[in-house]
DNA sequence: AAAGTATTTTAGTCTTGCCTAAATTTTTTG
DNA sequence: CAAAAAATTTAGGCAAGACTAAAATACTTT
């Protein structure tokens, strides 16, 4: 009798994978703040996961919650479905990068697995979608993601802005207008000790663009 | 205080829509079978419709329902998507004119309006789907269909396939092998009024076909 | 026109996924 | 380390949309 993954499962497991990413285990609150839902609703949902046959998360009172292989894969699956949704939208009717993030977000519960491969399919198999993030696998792996913070960057340091975040459209329309996207090469020509600022050469821009701390944590990079 | 129109209720009313099209008046019993819900549901939905602000059917205990102007706007509004993106999937994605129908039931209900528009777009603002069947308008108009049955003709009558039916993936398999397609020109080289068999000829094929009235009551020509 | 059949409606339940208010547990702080 | 604050869970409810069983209505047939 294996759990039915309705879309309210789906945007929790991929939330969770999501927050998992970042520290352990994924927090009650946490999970209500991403998902705008009470977090009453939240410890709800969180104990049924847990009692599915096979279950999805592993949780134990006040302890927050981590992903089963079971859960990951589900989650892996939407996470999939969203970046080579925001991938096509781009390609093949025009979005903008900023404009892609909503209209994935309902997309991808919905699409069949036909749908995902003809997408790959007519992308040419990308590794990565238009804010660099990487895109799991056909067989639901999640490739290995080597960036860091541009904020971690120090005077003089160059590298190739790999991803940015995207979940604000208004950062995705500044970026690109000030042409850090991912694969441009940057440089830190100067690196402020009291308010974390950066002095970024942009590659192929005149002027140089002062960054603060909100912006260059939200950009990653490889050298 | 106006009606939020789920995805339960946008299948209602297409469906809906597609019963007043034939007959006059949908019945509960009718409607229960198109959507695979027992007729006690259905007519719970109806109540619910008809007493909504504004109202979406006209509806009278034992007497079936009609969309209202409203009810009609909504119902165009999902039939414009689900024949778009019927289009869409053909042109962009490669799947043939039987596999369509099942993603677009679900698609059909996700979409944004800019989604919409850039698909009419990108297409050419088509007016009809792959399946010959017309797109209502951007702004909600169903244009006037004047094909009827393919069976009504008789022996030397020449016409146009304008479309076929696409409720059965076999059925269109097997008129895309027989070359009957919109806009294809047919001619009847013979009716039998035993059994309303027709031996058709079309135009590019060698050998005529013999068609029973399931198919020719599904497919539909102009002359 | 009465009886039988088919259709439709009413009544009563169930599941999912959410909510608020109140309790409980954990963490932080003075 | 005890009190205050924050986080989490429990308890009790609600709305949507489905179901089944039983009652009511409408249509057919004799
Ligand atoms: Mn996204
Ligand atoms: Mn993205
Ligand atoms: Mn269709
Ligand atoms: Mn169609």
């Amino acid at each position: 009798m294996t759990e039915t993954i309705t879309q309210s499962i789906q945007d929790y497991l991929k939330h969770i994978y999501e927050l998992n990413e970042n520290g352990g285990s994924a927090s009650t609150n946490d999970i209500a703040a991403r998902l705008n839902i009470a977090p009453a609703s939240v410890t709800g949902m969180l104990q049924k996961l847990s009692n599915a046959k096979p279950p999805l998360v592993i949780y134990k009172k006040h302890q927050g919650v981590t992903l089963t292989k079971n859960g990951e894969k589900a989650a892996l699956e939407v996470i999939r479905h969203h970046r080579l949704l925001e991938s096509f939208l781009v390609n093949t009717l025009g979005y903008s990068w900023d404009e892609v993030h909503l209209e994935a977000d309902k997309l991808e519960h919905v699409i069949s697995e036909d749908f995902e491969a003809r997408m790959a399919e007519a992308l040419g198999h990308p590794t990565r979608d238009p804010h660099g993030e990487l895109i799991p696998t056909a067989d639901l792996t999640m490739p290995l993601d080597k960036s860091r913070p541009l904020a971690s960057l120090r005077t003089d340091e160059t590298a190739t802005v790999k991803r940015v975040s995207d979940d604000d459209p208004a950062l995705l329309r500044h970026l690109h207008e000030i042409g850090v996207i991912p694969e441009v090469k940057v440089t830190v020509k100067n690196y402020s000790e009291f308010d974390g600022n950066i002095t970024l050469q942009v590659a192929g821009r005149k002027s140089n663009v002062v960054l603060g701390t909100v912006i260059t944590n939200q950009v990653f990079i490889e050298k």
